[in-house]
DNA sequence: TTGTATGCGTTATCAC
DNA sequence: GTGATAACGCATACAA
């Protein structure tokens, strides 16, 4: 593979017979030329195999095509389902989408801002998930235009596609309690992050609609990872079995799915002992057994949103600034009605 | 947020009373500069929060310091943590990953090579992992180094990083045979893929060496989708029972878990009524009832290990061959003795 | 309509 | 040691 010069528009304009600017003008459709010359333009560009040198246009057009997509971890469905959808937004308009994720050895905002600042990206698609974020995206937020997914930050704002939380919260509590559960606990997500607030207010919505004092249902401090859920499930099962929530809402799937470990390593059944509802409604949820009833967030359409919104950011357009997605309850066979009754 | 013009190198130089060139020494080491002066381009750097235009570099430089990564579905556990080593390698040297998923709406080789082409990227990570992928990519490599993960093509030579499929392959199905299972059959994979032909050429081997003769052994095809794997087993369990295999060897986890649930929708338990062992070793795998036995591959650093693979090519090293990486057994639940014992 | 010439921000060659 | 200056490949204002 000698891996000869690519071909320059130089080139193309020589094999043409016409300037420089006449192939420039077939390539972008940004000025008139005669139909004879546009197709030996065309052929030439063809026959040389010629396509343009995209630094070069990114140099002159002060914009790279490109957006950052920052995520904690791709091997979580959620993530990975939104990036599709952030990749499938971009590729729609010829953007390129840079992975991001947080490197251990070193502060992620930084690294991030110089990619902005650099200009190798145009703007970025954060998306917090798991991990603390503070007022450092509003750092980044000034070298460029940030978008926020599931996420938001309260006080300040920018831009974000969110979907309703407190409703999905509320509305899986509610399953549970007419399944006629009186005694319940929650698994909650990191205290700091927006979406295990508002998971859990639904949550305490719910037990309020139901005559349940929410201050009085527990709240297990998770961090949205599979042993945590394990640790609080344990912490639970140290109790005696008549002072033990019969149901279990956890904030999200892989807490649950934690829970439902600790369970069965201590020979409780699900739902039969112990009914557990998960939130995320990842892929793999429903096939676990039993299959877990938990909250699906629209994350493929929330990424093709969150793209969506860079771009008119970028361009300049006002944002489509329609409310939050819908989050819907998914039932399944892991909440069943209290063991007493 | 008036998004003044971000500053040049010119705008350092100037605050730095020096010239330009001098501050391309200093940022690139590139040439001798006193230790005063140095010092005073530092500061306007820091004064200004400069930052070098890349695009600028790149094609300067002829490099992109981009590399594409394409993956067929990043909701794949696998593909994402191939996805995480290729990008944990890529930012250890500075060089950004872009994503590439298959696009429906256009044939993926031609938009992957108009990448490449364009020098936006400087290689390509390729992951075909499913779908059938020909000579395609051999066009592709025309246009610029790329490097196939967990694949290979019979005949060319392109540079690969693969892991033991075939071994693997043989200890899984050595495993089932070690508890006596006799009546075996097979779902395998789409017949055109590498890693289908490697896993099933491994329980081949593992069969001849119990003494059962390999071409007795069913094998039915599937296309490493959940549904291919519920289809087989549906199909197995129309036959009378006493001519059905007692074990089953699923060239992945995904179709084993599809075959699983075909089980307990009819009826049967694993590993009571049939042993079930599945490839890959997904991260949900564990997480099954029962714990799915399967074979895991090292994603994480072949992934890794592809990208630096990519970067010796792209800066004129001889690449890092040696062979390839091992694929564990990992024994969980799903197989157990066949049920006539 | 078409071509010429200039600049985008860097790097690198060459004089000083 | 240091500083002009010419590319890099493309887009475009302006002249023809």
């Amino acid at each position: 593979m000698v891996s000869r010069r690519r071909p320059t528009m130089k080139d193309v304009a020589e094999h043409a017979n016409v300037s420089i600017s006449t192939v420039s003008y077939v390539l972008n459709d940004s000025g008139p030329v005669a139909a004879e010359r546009r197709n030996r333009v065309l052929d030439a560009i063809r026959l040389l195999d010629y396509s343009p040198n995209e630094s070069a246009r990114s140099l002159k057009r002060r914009s790279a095509s490109t957006v950052a997509m920052v995520v904690p971890d791709l091997t979580n469905q959620f993530f990975a389902m939104v990036a599709e959808g952030v990749h499938r937004a971009a590729s729609a308009v010829d953007v390129l989408v840079v992975l991001v994720l947080p490197d251990a050895t070193e502060l992620p905002e930084e690294s991030q801002a110089k990619l902005l600042r650099s200009q190798r990206v145009d703007g970025v698609i954060y998306l917090s998930g798991t991990g603390s974020m503070p007022a450092a995206i509003y750092d980044l937020a000034r070298s460029g235009p940030v978008v926020l997914v599931d996420e938001q930050i309260p006080g300040r704002d920018l831009p974000a596609v969110v979907c309703d939380s407190r409703r999905g919260g509320r509305e899986v509590a509610a399953h549970v309690l007419a399944q006629d559960h009186r005694r319940l606990a929650v698994v909650g997500g990191p205290p700091a992050l927006w979406t295990a607030q508002q998971r859990l207010a639904g949550y305490r919505e719910a037990f309020a609609g139901a005559g349940i004092d929410p201050d009085s249902v527990p709240v297990f401090a998770g961090d949205y990872r599979q042993e945590s859920g394990y640790a609080a499930a344990t912490e639970i099962l140290s109790r005696p079995e008549s002072e033990r929530p019969t149901a279990l809402l956890c904030a999200n799937d892989l807490m649950a799915i934690g829970a439902m470990q600790c369970l069965r390593d201590n020979g409780l059944s699900v739902p039969g002992d112990m009914s557990v509802a998960g939130f995320d409604d990842q892929p793999i949820s429903s096939m676990l057994t039993p299959a877990l009833t938990s909250v699906r967030q629209p994350a493929y359409d929330m990424g093709h949103r969150a793209a969506r919104v860079l771009f008119d950011l970028l361009e300049g357009r006002e944002p489509d600034t329609t409310g939050p997605l819908p989050a819907e309850v998914r039932i399944r066979d892991s909440v069943g009605p209290p063991k007493e009754l």
